[in-house]
RNA sequence: GGUGAGGUGGCAGAGCGGCUAUGCGUUCGCCUGCAAAGCGAAUCUAUAGGGGUUCGAAUCCCUUCCUCACCUCCA
C-alpha cells in the first residue's frame, strides 16, 4: 500500500511485512468533539479496518491531552478541576465515537498518566544538550537540531523574521518552544528542575516512544498540526533516539465550513453531537470518505442531503439482496454479477491500497449497489445471485465502517403479517385500508416497495435531517 | 512576505500523456391503485487564462491569475 508521506513529499510504500504500528495525534479534552476531529478519527478507524481486512496486524495508539492551558482555563470558568473537565470530555468522546462506529485503539494514553516517561525524556534532552533549563521553565534548542523544519519545509530563518513567535526573554532563541513549565498553580508535578507541567509537544513524543518504539511506521494527525507540534515532535524524538521518527507522516485536510476551516477561535464548528443527530454515522462516515483525505471537504448541508441519497440505495440494496427469494437464476445475470463484484472487489482494494483513495474505493462499492438494484428491478434476483454479492457487500460495509439498521424477529413478522394484509387488501381493491396498513407499517420505521410479484420491505435509518 | 496543497461539467469528485470515470441534480419514460423506491433514456463533452513539449495533454514544462491551509492554540 502506497501512502503520501507529508516529510519525504512522495508517495511511500507502506511496510505491511509486520506490524503496522500507528500514533494518531487525539484531541484536547476540554470541550465537544466537531465534525473536523471526526472526520480525522474516521479517516484512520477506516485506514485500520482495511488493513485489518488485508490481514495486517495494526497497533494503533490515540492519545488525550489531558492537561493543557485551555483545559485549565476551562476549569476555572467553570469553577471546578481541571481533572473533572478532562475526565468529562473523554468521557463524552467515547460516547460520541463509539456512536460514530469507530472501533477503539488498543490504547490511549493520556498524558497526565506519562508525566514520568516525559521526564526521563526531557533529562536526555538536556544531557544531550538538546534542551537547557531557564527561569521558567526547561526549553528545547531549536538551532541544536540541524533538521529543523525538514517536516514543515520551514527554514529557520524566515521564522524568526516571522513576527508571530512568542517573545520571551527568558528563553536563548525565540523558536525554542517549552518541554516543562514551570507553575505555581495545579495542576501541576515534581521534575528534577521544579514544579511544573509538560509542554504539548513533548507528550506525544514520550507516548509514542514509549509504546510504538524510536520508528513505527504512521503517524498521523490533522493537517493544522505539522507545524509547530509534528516539528517539533520530530526534533525532541529525534533528538533524544538518535534515529529517524515515524516512517510515514499521514496528515488529513481540514474540515470547512463556506470554504473557510472550521475552528473553535472561528466559532464556526458543528460539533459531532449535532451532526450524528441531524445526520447519522453513516451518512457522517460516507460524506467524510467522499472527499480524499489530504484535502479539505466543505460541510455543506446540501452535499450531506445527497449523501442520504446514497445511504438510502445501500440500504435498499441490503434489503433487496438479503430478502431475496429462491428461485432459478438465469446463467447471464449470475455472470453478470459475478463479474460486476469481482470488479468491485479489485476496484475498491486497488483504490485503497494508492494513497488510500476513498472516493473512488466508495465508488466501487456502488456498483455493486448499481448492479443489484437493477437486477432487482425487473425481479430477478434471487438468492442464488444475492449470495454473490452479499459476502463482499457486508466487506466493503464493513471496512467503511457503516451498519444497516436491523429489525427484531418479532417485528420481522409482523411485518409480513402487514404485508400479507395490505396485498389482500389491495387485491379486492380496497386502496385505502391498504393505505390505512401502509401507515402502519411506516410507523415502524419500514418503508414498503411494490414490486410487481412481491412487496419488499426496508428498515430505513431515521436520519434527523429529514424529519424536519 | 515565506511554505505547502489545489483550481475538472449546475454541484460533488476520480483520472495525472491517447480509450474524456462515477455520483447527485434536471427532463422524459417504465413500473404502481396511488405513492415511494428502483430501473431505463436523455441532458452535461468540463478540465482557470496564456504559451510551449508531443503525432497526441486535464494529465509534462514555463508563465499569469485565483482559492485554501500553515507560519500563535487548533484534528
Amino acid at each position: 500500500m502506497k501512502i503520501f508521506d507529508t516529510l519525504s513529499v512522495a508517495e511511500k510504500e507502506l511496510d505491511t511485512s509486520n506490524k503496522v504500528r500507528i500514533y494518531l495525534c487525539g484531541v484536547t479534552v476540554y470541550d465537544d468533539s466537531h465534525i473536523g476531529h471526526a472526520r480525522t478519527i474516521i479517516v484512520f478507524d477506516t485506514l485500520r479496518r482495511f488493513l485489518e481486512s488485508q490481514g495486517i496486524k495494526v497497533e494503533f495508539i490515540q492519545n488525550f491531552t489531558d492537561v493543557d492551558d485551555k483545559i485549565i482555563n476551562r476549569a476555572r470558568v467553570e469553577n471546578t478541576s481541571a481533572d473533572k473537565i478532562s475526565s468529562k470530555y473523554i468521557a463524552s468522546y467515547f460516547e460520541e465515537f463509539d456512536n460514530l462506529n469507530v472501533i477503539h485503539a488498543d490504547r490511549y494514553p493520556k498524558a497526565t498518566e506519562h508525566i514520568e516517561d516525559m521526564i526521563n525524556l526531557i533529562k536526555v534532552l538536556i544531557e544531550k544538550n538538546f534542551a537547557y533549563v531557564s527561569t521558567n521553565g526547561v526549553y528545547f534548542s531549536v538551532s541544536r537540531f540541524q533538521k529543523y523544519g525538514k517536516l514543515s519545509k520551514k527554514k529557520i530563518h524566515e521564522l524568526v523574521s516571522g513576527a508571530r513567535v512568542e517573545i520571551d526573554e527568558t528563553k536563548k532563541d525565540p523558536l525554542d518552544f517549552a518541554l516543562w513549565k514551570f507553575a505555581n498553580d495545579e495542576p501541576r508535578w515534581e521534575s528534577p528542575w521544579g514544579l511544573g507541567r509538560p509542554g504539548w509537544h513533548i507528550e506525544c513524543s514520550a507516548m509514542s516512544l514509549k509504546y510504538l518504539g524510536p520508528n513505527f511506521e504512521i503517524h498521523g494527525g490533522g493537517r493544522d498540526l505539522i507545524f509547530p507540534h509534528h516539528e517539533n515532535e520530530i526534533a525532541q524524538s529525534e533528538s533524544y533516539s538518535g534515529e529517524n521518527f515515524a516512517k510515514i507522516w499521514m496528515h488529513i485536510g481540514m474540515v470547512t465550513i463556506n470554504g473557510e476551516k472550521m475552528s473553535k477561535s472561528l466559532g464556526n464548528t458543528k460539533s459531532v453531537d449535532f451532526v450524528l443527530k441531524k445526520w447519522g454515522s453513516n451518512v457522517i462516515r460516507l460524506f467524510c470518505l467522499s472527499g480524499h483525505y489530504s484535502k479539505p471537504i466543505d460541510y455543506s448541508e446540501d452535499l450531506l442531503r445527497e449523501t442520504i441519497t446514497k445511504w438510502r440505495q445501500v440500504e435498499n440494496c441490503y434489503y433487496e439482496l438479503v430478502l431475496s427469494g429462491d428461485g432459478s437464476a438465469s446463467i447471464e445475470d449470475v455472470k453478470f454479477m459475478e463479474d460486476i463484484v469481482e470488479e468491485a472487489r479489485k476496484e475498491f482494494t486497488e483504490a485503497l491500497n494508492s494513497d488510500f483513495n476513498t472516493p473512488f474505493a466508495v465508488n466501487a462499492f456502488f456498483k455493486i449497489v448499481k448492479a443489484a438494484n437493477q437486477i432487482a428491478s425487473s425481479e430477478r434476483l434471487v438468492s442464488s445471485i444475492s449470495n454473490i454479492a452479499l459476502p463482499v457487500f457486508n466487506q466493503i460495509l464493513d471496512i467503511l465502517g457503516l451498519k444497516i439498521s436491523q429489525v427484531t424477529l418479532e417485528v420481522k413478522t409482523k411485518i409480513n403479517e402487514l404485508i400479507n394484509r395490505r396485498n389482500l387488501l389491495r387485491n379486492q381493491k380496497n386502496f385505502q385500508g391498504a393505505d390505512i396498513i401502509r401507515k402502519e407499517i411506516s410507523d415502524l420505521g419500514i418503508v414498503l416497495i411494490d414490486h410487481r410479484k412481491k412487496t419488499l420491505w426496508i428498515k430505513q435509518e431515521k436520519i434527523g435531517a429529514e424529519n424536519s
